[in-house]
DNA sequence: TCATGAAATGATAGCGCTATCAAATGATTC
DNA sequence: GAATCATTTGATAGCGCTATCATTTCATGA
């Protein structure tokens, strides 16, 4: 009699995939032979590297990832976590990344914390669990337990849109800040003597907290009123600059200049007035920010201040390139890019 | 002497993070208890499941997604790939796959083929090597290559934003080629005679390929000139509604309707009107797509059909989860959502 | 009291890949 | 022709986790 056989233990598998043992027994070569065609050609030589090629594109063998990842201990991957996609501010910046990060074998993998507190931390520990190679981050405001996390995971962390913090790793972006005390000084500079601000999150989210500390503190130094701040937790849209602009004009109707979290608002704003009368920029300047397309394409053209998003997000790849590739050591912590005021007609009258 | 010790081999660990093994070993319990009581906590007894959770949040240890998805043969992944992120049309559709998903335990990723041939096909081919447990593509036309990869995965593939084509297995959206018709219907209906179409990739994208598809024939049908096509392959966006308006009206300046692949083209379109003051929709109407935000700010708003891409997500993470639940095999492979003709002031002199 | 089985926990074997080292092969030099 | 070295290929051991089965514990009823 036969011994009892022992039983093989099976694993799961969701359907029989193509693997590298069956690429590799098919042209009786080994394993490490086929990976390195795929991975590393340069290092198998010419008639093989074809043949193992040709195999792979018969069998469409794809390469299993999560094995990969645990074999190699980590994965070529960079998550990008940004506030929201509602609009379009983040675009631009996640092209940049996308002009550099997939040519270098990064893969990119986006996430949105829609602004809720907490999202972020979740999401860090989540991405984190990829052992990904890098991570880009929106602004440089994050819990303790995520910035330890952060450090704890030893991979470039780059926070990106805001130098406004004490940066975990590294930071690209501008002083929203600076850019609240120049918008400030620009509207004040053109006698306008109660300003408003319009935005969204004003309490809550840090960029604008800062914008609003360099605008106010810069009213003051003007010897100018404080600016009132409407602002809603809604997410910003046309549609809320028109009613955040009734809101603010019941609250103060001698308001004469406004600046503006974001261009749709200011958007909104100015065809509310047009709807009300309201003569712009005679009687209320509006100032918008980020130089969305539709600042440009309204009548009067919407004054903005234009923030460098896309090359924000370029830059943000090549410093991870350039510190996987080893030379990042001698690059500044937090990299400012400025930011560029555009006078168009809600601010001047157009000759 | 000693026999020379066998070295071991040492994988590469991009840091030493905590791992399972950690967690279990200062606790003194099995790696598989410690497991358990992060996946499947109905199955660790309370006092011990609660002093795991407190070791792990204490040494911060995070799942290893990777060797967990090789382990469990698959990762609670669902790739979403859309054309673009560049016009805020797919952020809906987004939204509500993100309103069940993530509640049902999946993650998203998205990714983008910005409308290059090739990139689709190369996207799926990646995404499926993290053995995902479904997949969301955007409309049914697909090079057969892709089509044979995503039928090997055996997993659920929802193709969402159009039912015009045969699915790979189940599709959400409505008839972009309908869309077209009834656009053309009523453009017609109004009393038009030179009926414009202005688009983005007229000649290449599938879905803009459908709507002008059912719009010429129902032109044809009504009698009516066969209608200009105003195409760019720039992506969608208020400017290159204008500029497109200018190269038609150069082209066929008796043009006295026009029906667009998009509300931002739309909007540019009616801003040149209004620069160039010719009367809309008196001189000319205009009829937009998708019902975007800017469509109902404008003055006069704008005439658009409205598609429900939200619901069409929602619908998609649904189907997604029931085919998990092992209740998917009485839906239709395909199911129209249908859209909505929204008429206002840019079709219709408002009273 | 002891069988009986449910509930809780643990030991083990891979999942599919890549890093590492060993071996084989070929090229080069004296 | 042998020694030396670079190039190419292969065998093997994990990476950290989970499925599976084995074991232990404990309540239950005859």
């Amino acid at each position: 009699m036969m011994p009892p056989e022992k039983i093989l233990k099976s694993s799961p598998r969701l359907s029989h995939r193509v693997t590298l043992k069956d690429v590799a027994d098919d042209l009786g070569v080994g394993m490490m032979t086929v990976s390195r065609a795929l991975n590393k050609p340069h290092l198998v030589a010419e008639p093989l590297r074809t043949r193992i090629l040709d195999a792979v594109a018969r069998t469409g063998y794809v390469q299993n990832r999560a094995a990969s990842g645990l074999a190699s201990g980590g994965v070529p991957l960079i998550p990008v976590i940004l506030p929201t996609l509602h609009h379009s501010v983040y675009v631009p910046m996640l092209d940049g990344l996308y002009s550099v990060l997939p040519a270098a074998g990064f893969e990119i993998l986006v996430s949105c914390t829609e602004y809720l507190a907490g999202t972020e931390e979740t999401l860090v520990a989540n991405l984190l669990g990829w052992n990904p190679r890098g991570i880009v981050l929106s602004g440089t405001d994050h819990t303790s337990a995520t910035i330890a996390r952060l450090k704890q995971a030893k991979i470039p962390v780059i926070e990106v849109m805001d130098t406004g913090g004490i940066p975990v790793d590294r930071s690209v972006g501008f002083s929203h800040e600076a850019v609240g005390i120049t918008a400030a000084n620009y509207l004040a500079g053109l006698g306008r003597q109660n300003i408003a601000y319009i935005g969204t999150l004003a309490e809550i989210d840090s960029r604008s907290i800062r914008r609003i500390r360099g605008f106010q503190s810069t009213l003051k130094e003007q010897g100018l009123p404080e600016g009132l701040i409407q602002s809603s937790s809604e997410p910003s849209s046309i549609g809320l600059g028109r009613r955040l602009l009734i809101q603010l004009l019941e609250r103060q109707p001698a308001t004469d200049a406004i600046f503006f979290g974001n261009d749709d608002l200011a958007a909104g704003a100015l065809f509310e007035c047009q709807r009300r009368t309201i003569k712009v920029p005679a009687q209320i300047a509006l100032l918008g920010f980020n130089d969305l397309e539709i600042a440009s394409e309204v009548t009067p053209t919407i004054s903005s201040i234009a923030t460098p998003r896309r090359e924000i997000g370029r830059l943000a790849g090549e410093l991870l390139i350039a510190h996987f590739e080893g030379n990042a050591a001698s690059v500044q912590r937090s990299i400012d890019l400025g930011f560029r005021l555009i006078e168009r007609g809600t601010t001047k009258i157009q000759l």
